[in-house]
Parts: C-alpha cells; structure tokens; sequence
DNA sequence: TCAACGTGAGAAAACGTTTTCTCATCATTT
DNA sequence: AAATGATGAGAAAACGTTTTCTCACGTTGA
C-alpha cells in the first residue's frame, strides 16, 4: 500500500518452496499435519533465504507486542541503570523488548510517553524512579495493561517492588560489630526521605536506644561537616560510622585522613548504595551496602510478564534484601 | 484468534457511529470526502470512547514501526544517558519510541538484540558505546535499516557522530589563557585511547611546541599522583591545568589542596566531560568541558530520523563543537 | 428530459502472520 | 469392490488499520 520492504516474507518462502504461506507457517512452528520431508525441506529454505518472521504481524494477531515500556525520571541512572539491565536482561529471554521513557519530572511528557506506549500495544508498563517515596508525575492506574513499580511510590493495591532499607541498615551494623565496634554512629540523608527514616529506624533498633543518628543532605560535604561536629567537642568520638550512601561516605573517609584518623584501623566506615565510582575510587575502598537493584530488575522484568501472561501476582509492597559488599573501609576484610 | 482484548478499535467507533470502518477512518485522518458534519460526529464519537488506532497494525501497513533501536555497552551510562535523553527528546516529537539494549561486551547478547529489534521492524538503530575508538562487537553493516553511530566507532561509509575532541581542547585552553595562565600543562588518560591523542595534539598546538602533556590513568588516583610529580621537582610549578576528565581534575584539586596551593588563586583547573555528580560537588566546582552529549543524543534521533524517511545524510565522520561550563575551579567566574 | 458531473459513503484489498476448516488422495478394512 | 479412515496440504478468516475503487444519489446544464 504504501512503502514496499524488501525483507523476505513468508511468502517469498512458500514461493520458494512450491507451497502454501499455511504450510510454511505450520512446518517452521512445528504444528499441524505434514510429511516431515516437507517440513524439512522448508524449515532449509526458509534458512537459506534468511527468513525472520515480522514480529507486528504475529503481535497484531495475538494481541501481545512482547514489548513492555519502562518509565523513569531518574536521570542521574544511579539507580535506574542496574535496575534497567536487570530488566533487559530477564526479559531478552524471553523475546520481549523494552522501550525506555525517560520523563524527567514533566507530566506532560509522561502522558505523552505512556500513551505512546499504549498506542504500541505494550504488554505491560515497569515504573521507576530516583526515590522510592516519590511517584511519577503521572496516573498509571486503571491503564490497560497491568503495572509494576519498581524503586518509586505506586498507588495502594498495586505491586510495587523496593529494596530492604531495615535489611541494609541490619547488615551494615552487624558488620561494624563484627569487626570490633562498639560505638557507632550513622550519618544520613534528610529525614523526609522514607528510606532514610527506614534505615534511621533499624540502625536504632539495632545498636540500642540511645544510639546517634544525624541526619544532613546526600551529599560529601555533608560527610565533612559530620566528621567536624563528631570529634569537635569533648565527646567520645565514634569507632564505626554507618553512612547512608556512598557520597557521605567518602566525605567522611576524606574528612578523616585529614584529621589524621586512620580507615579502618581507627574508624570503620560503611557507606550505602555501591555505587562502584565511588565506592571503588574512594581510598580505602568503601565497604558498602548494595540494594542489589539488578536482582530488583530482573524481579519487576519477570514479575511484569507473569501479569502480562495472565499468571497471578500477589499484590503489594515487596521488600527484596540486599547485601553488603566487603572492601578496605571497615576492615576486617582479610579474614577470609 | 487468540486472547480478544477489551481495547476499543475503529469498528467499535463505526458501530457506535453508524457509519463504516473506512468512513470513520477518513474522518478521524481528515482524508476522503465526506459530509464536514459527520466528519465532526465521528471525531466526537471517537474522542468519547476514547479511541486511539493500534499502531501495531498501522506499522504493518505501512511499514514503518515508529521505532528505533539503541545499542549500547556503556554501563555506567556517563555517556550513554545523556545520549539517550537527548534521543528520547528529539524522537518522541515524532511519535518514534526507543528500545533499550544493553549488551554489556556480549556479542552473542548483541545478536539476540539486533535480531530482536529487526524482527520488531525498527525503523533503525542508533549505536553508542563508552568509547569513541572501541565499535560495539556486532557487525551491523548490511542491516536492512539505516545505522547511526554516535559516540562509538563505526564502519567506514556511515554516519558517524562524535563530539570534537579538539574543539574542547582549545576551549579549555583559550580560557586559562583568558584569565592569565602562562604555565599550563595537560593530565589526562592513556595515550591509548584516540579522544585523550587528539585532545593533547590540539593541546600542544594551542599551547606551544613544547607544551607538557602527561599520560595516566582516568583516575583520581593519577590526578593526585601527578600533582606530586609536578610538584615535586625542581622545576617551575604550572599554574594552569588542563585535565582529561573530571575525575583527574578532582584527583589534582584534591591534591593541591593538601599542598596548601589555593584552587583556583594559584592555579586554574579545567575538567573534561562535566559529570556533574564529579563537577558540582568538587570543592571548588569544577570548570570543565561538556561534549554536548545531549545535543549529540538530538542530532543523532532526527538522522536516524532522516535515513528512515529515505532522505539523503551525508556519511561520514561528524564532529560536533563542545562547549566550556564555568564553575570556580579556573577562576574568571565572577567577571560577568 | 436527459446526460454529465459532483458528492457522500461504503466494499474490498492490502500489510504478514497463524489457525481452523475443508478437501483430495491414498491406504486399509470389510 | 466399496466404505472407512488416515494423511498431507491448501483456502480462508482473522488481527486493526488505511486507501483505492466503486456506486448511488442528487444537482446542474443544455
């Protein structure tokens, strides 16, 4: 009708083959009734013309595109890019492809996005984004297709998938423990993210009731000024610091060496995140807790399909562990 | 045929308007010839069910699938992000969508994809990687669709796209210049890789004949370690250096700092690639180069865009300009 | 009054698959 | 020798669009 293609059809192969485009279609998908001298002989064909069906064509008919959208409005990646080839990695098995939104925080170009996606025919839609107690600019309720939240906020009776802050915070305290440490600290984020609070919560519960939690931005500097109030006064200082994520860590680690105050052998020091150009470019490399957000991934990519396909999925938040990845700043590293 | 969805078509639209299947289209595509009053009928009906067409099977149709495919191998997404913002803007304007995929080194991965987004009929593929002078290790000549390179090697006779690596060299070193650096020397990655080659020989032509250009790692590691060389000698101190990236030049800021050399009163530093999450958060900010890698994401989407709807594109290597983004670390920041 | 023409709208084909149904042909059984 | 059954392969419909073609009807002009 309009623009003729020269890939090689079905068609080209039944040609080619002396049959009909059913016979072709039944001998490569291994259905119906044929002599399987037939079959064979076509399957070699269609090889040798390099045939490759048109995946609309089947997606029009069977009402799946084996495609699924991925939101986000995380533009740093941090977090977006494990999760993202986790994704990509669980669902390239099984043939379905993903289409990447980045939305930045505009909801108009979030519609825009999504009802592209819909227009697409998208089997299903993962949201993300760069904290888990914000959701996207956009209603992804009541959509035609079923939704996965993944690492952001997602509306009441949905799945939504997260990291195990209280998990994390857990592990890192047990390490610090483990090493020796006896009064430990832990230097964070602000207190109006829900992560930070969750962390806060276990490291108390963890370490006991009079525990010191600080809170501050995510930022080195914030590491810094940590470091300047918690051996400024006349107090004991701390022998473990457990920080809320790699950039405060290596404000801490940096403040200390200029104090002179050895890491690990003075201070253990456990960041969050294992976000490797840092954690693996600080010196020492930071021990760190990692969200494992490719498993998360790999966990929304399948977890999308079940829905896709119809299997039931249990609703809800899921919280998915993490696990601490053993480096220089707490010491103890040797061991094994 | 097989699972009957519940999204409403253009029959549901004739039905609801009495009218048929082809009418309907030509009003909603203002096409055919028609009565202008159910041509308005039509559109509020559509509008009120809430029809939107299945672009699955107009792709078929018109053999055009609205999507292109993004391969990439850079895993840390520095590049590729940015990159990928900047395709993302310029495609969606043109209702065109973006599979994602990652391939990691894989070639066997790469295939999968290749064939996945072929099968899926994009309209092209963009491929981008972490290194201007490394190809992706998939053969993507031959291709039934039009190929773009951006960011990473490509065959001879396409369309290749990266940024001026020269361009920001001169850049860097028109500005020290600019506020009055007279010893200036250049830190930056292996000489094995062709960007850190051609910044330095555009260095070297700027600056002098026996201008100083030292080869590292990309690390901070070696912006320190070069730090203590030049400063270790005997040898007259520069008080202006050009560094690779920005984590050389964050590596170097350090160091001088713990030298007591004031940044950026003594000496001005430029960074090369302006990460920000390195740049904004260096004390002081980091002056530095930007490959524009947005602008090149931009330009990269309408090509593909212009290949796909058959029209001509010069090939070869293009290079696009950089541009200076003036932080504190090179000082002259305050004079406008 | 009749031909020519313009207008509005629908039928059908096409895109590339898959699947169901039908139908010849041939072998087997009575 | 005739009826039954098994086997191999093709015709047609379907998925949801768009476009070309056809046709009926009404209007205009001679």
């Amino acid at each position: 009708m309009v623009a003729r293609s020269n890939r090689v059809t079905i068609h080209d192969v039944a040609k080619a083959a002396g049959v009909s485009v059913s016979t072709v279609s039944k001998a490569l998908n291994d259905t119906g009734r044929m002599a399987s001298e037939t079959r064979e002989k076509i399957k070699s064909i269609a090889a040798d013309v390099g045939f490759r069906p048109n995946a609309l064509a089947r997606s029009l008919l069977f009402n799946r595109s084996f495609t699924v959208g991925l939101l986000t409005n995380d533009t740093y990646g941090r977090f977006t890019l494990p999760l993202m080839s986790g994704i990509s990695e669980a669902l390239v098995d099984h043939g379905v492809s993903v289409f990447l939104c980045a939305i930045e925080d505009d909801p108009a170009l979030a519609k825009v996005h999504v009802d592209a996606m819909l227009d697409k025919q998208v089997d299903g839609i993962i949201a993300t984004g760069k904290r888990v107690d914000r959701s996207l600019p956009v209603d992804l309720a009541g959509l035609p297709v079923p939704v996965v939240y993944a690492f952001t906020e997602g509306v009441p009776g949905s799945v939504i998938l997260t990291a195990d802050d209280s998990d994390g915070a857990r592990l890192a305290v047990e390490r610090l423990r483990k090493v020796g440490r006896k009064r430990i600290v832990h230097v964070t984020g602000p207190d109006s993210f829900v992560s930070a609070v969750e962390r806060a919560d276990a490291f108390r519960q963890a370490v006991g009731p009079d525990a010191l939690v600080m809170h501050g931005a995510w930022t080195e500097a914030w590491g810094h000024e940590a470091v300047t109030m918690l051996w400024g006064g006349d107090k004991e200082t701390p022998d473990g610091i457990f920080c809320g994520n790699d950039q405060i860590a290596r404000g801490v680690v940096d403040a200390l060496r200029e104090k002179g105050v050895r890491v690990p052998e003075d201070v253990s020091i456990i960041g969050f995140d294992n976000w490797e150009i840092f954690a693996d470019q600080t010196r020492p490399a930071l021990t760190t807790v990692d969200m494992n957000l490719k498993e998360l991934g790999r966990t929304a990519g399948l977890t999308i399909l079940d829905l896709a396909e119809g299997r039931a999925v249990e609703a809800g938040l899921r919280k998915l562990p993490c696990k601490l990845v053993v480096r220089q700043s707490c010491g103890g590293d040797r061991e094994i």
